[in-house]
RNA sequence: GUGGUCGUAGCUCAGUUGGUUAGAGCAUCAGGUUGUGAUCCUGAGGGUCGGGGGUUCGAAUCCCCUCGAUCACCCCA
């Protein structure tokens, strides 16, 4: 096809419907959640000073390589942002609400990747954070909040993935022994997986590549270097998902790749997606975010989902079909007058959902375009209804077209839809 | 950033070993008597075959470059 002299930019993309419908009632369907669970709803801004992101690690590569950086008319650097956690932490400390704060969000973020299936450079977002609390009992109820949205989504192919990182003291030594023992197995590490080794060594045990599974197999786990309150705080919220039924594997692998986690880190994994990008919903507690953004020292604990991968999941499962925002009547006019104009209004002022044709074509193409519109009635008024102060209403189906008079024709159309 | 695959009408695709005005289905529009859709019939519009260059008497078809899409690596939602 000839390529029009404009298209979206790569890993962006217009949304049409009925996709439209259906990510609105999906957010919906999370707003709802969020508010069962005590969740407020913050509309940081999509940009901002750039220190925000940047301090969310110097390794990591959301904020090294992906990041929309750009300056505005003064010089000022900012960027698009990646996530939402590190503006949700700003906006926290720049309005230091009463804690614990907790706020649930939906909207688009941006990394600058190459574009794949689920993996977009512009994307949707849903999460919540609570911010201001150690108890781990908030890490389960975060990890369910997520874990309902899916279920009622109609999503059954989920996993929930648990592990824990520590607290940050915990972390040196643990990554020492990670260097260790990495380092001398370096010629059974993959290139690839060397230079994340010297970057961040957590991450080589994210690495997929099959050459490596079998060294990470047997490397050091951080259980074994963790510190009392972040073990029991492990063991708390395993306590709680089971007390509250809800499954979950442990993975001492998953290690997620922002630095800022410490302690509980979990995934939600689908099964269903037939793409390498399966993970629709991540997060974690980040205990020194907060603190790193020049606020006090306030824990956090978050997740976010992404819209577009759940979607995608709920395709490949089949549920979560679009809300029937449907036309329910479709007016044809031959008077060439306001009439059918009024009808419409009138209709629409009644609460129906009514569309009309429009450059005063011919009935036949008028009765086509009802049609089409999927509306299940027809108002009809042409020069014989309006002389007779009637109107025409014609079922889109099999039923028989009948004659009402135009004083009740809102009250007739109202009987025609029931409930 | 690296690699694989792909790029013909709005959409899904044909297009034989390079050979005359590039096709189909769906969609769109208009007709099939005077005011009636979804079915059926007839017809019409719509493509410089992603773009540029080259080989050739001749290229949608072969070669090079480029742009774009897509999938994967990396990474993550």
């Amino acid at each position: 096809m000839a390529r029009p002299t404009f298209q979206t930019l790569p890993g962006t993309r217009d949304l049409l419907p009925p996709d439209t419908d259906r990510f609105r009632a999906l957010v919906g369907v999370f707003a709802d959640e969020a508010a069962r669970s005590g969740f407020s709803q913050i509309v940081p801004p999509i940009f901002e000073e750039i220190g925000v992101f940047t301090r969310l690690g110097e390794a990591t590569d959301v904020v090294t390589k992906e990041l929309y950086a750009f300056e505005d008319m003064g010089g000022r650097k900012q960027a698009l942002r990646p996530e939402f956690t590190a503006s949700v932490c700003r906006a926290f400390v720049q309005h230091r609400p009463l804690l614990p704060w907790k706020s649930w969000y939906a909207g688009p973020a941006f990394r600058q990747e190459r574009p794949q299936k689920g993996r977009y450079r512009q994307f949707e977002q849903v999460g919540a954070e609570a911010i201001g609390s150690h108890d781990p009992d908030l890490d389960t109820e975060l990890i369910v909040l997520a874990a309902r949205f899916y279920q009622r989504l109609g999503l059954k192919d989920i996993t929930l993935v648990l592990n824990t990182l520590g607290d940050k003291a915990d972390r040196p030594a643990f990554l020492e022994a990670l260097r260790d023992y990495f380092g001398q197995n370096l010629d059974a590490l993959s290139q690839k997986s060397r230079e994340t080794l010297s970057l961040n060594p957590l991450r080589v045990l994210d690495s997929k590549r099959p050459d490596d599974q079998p060294l990470i197999e047997s490397a050091p786990r951080i259980t074994d270097y963790l510190s009392s309150g972040a073990g029991l705080a492990f063991e708390r919220v395993q306590a709680g998902l089971e007390a509250l039924g809800v499954a979950y594997e442990l993975n001492p692998r998953l290690v997620r790749g922002l630095d800022y986690y410490t302690r509980t880190t979990f995934e939600f994994l689908s099964s269903s997606l037939d793409a390498a990008q399966n993970a629709v919903g991540g997060g974690g507690r980040y205990d020194g975010l907060v603190a790193d953004m020049g606020g006090p020292d306030e824990p956090g604990v978050g997740f976010a989902l992404g819209v577009d991968r759940t979607v995608l999941a709920c395709d490949s499962e089949g549920v979560f079909a679009a809300p029937d925002t449907r036309t329910q009547i479709f007016v044809v006019s031959t008077t060439g007058g306001l009439e059918g104009l009024k009808i419409a209004e009138e209709l629409r002022s009644a609460g129906l959902r009514v569309d009309r044709a429009v450059d005063h074509r011919s009935m036949k193409a008028q009765m086509k375009a009802a049609n089409r519109s999927r509306a299940s009635l027809a108002v009809i008024v042409g020069p014989d209804e309006v002389a007779a102060g009637t109107a025409s209403l014609r079922p889109l189906d099999d039923r028989p077209q009948f004659v009402v008079e135009r004083t009740e024709l809102v009250s007739r159309v109202k009987e025609f839809f029931p409930s």
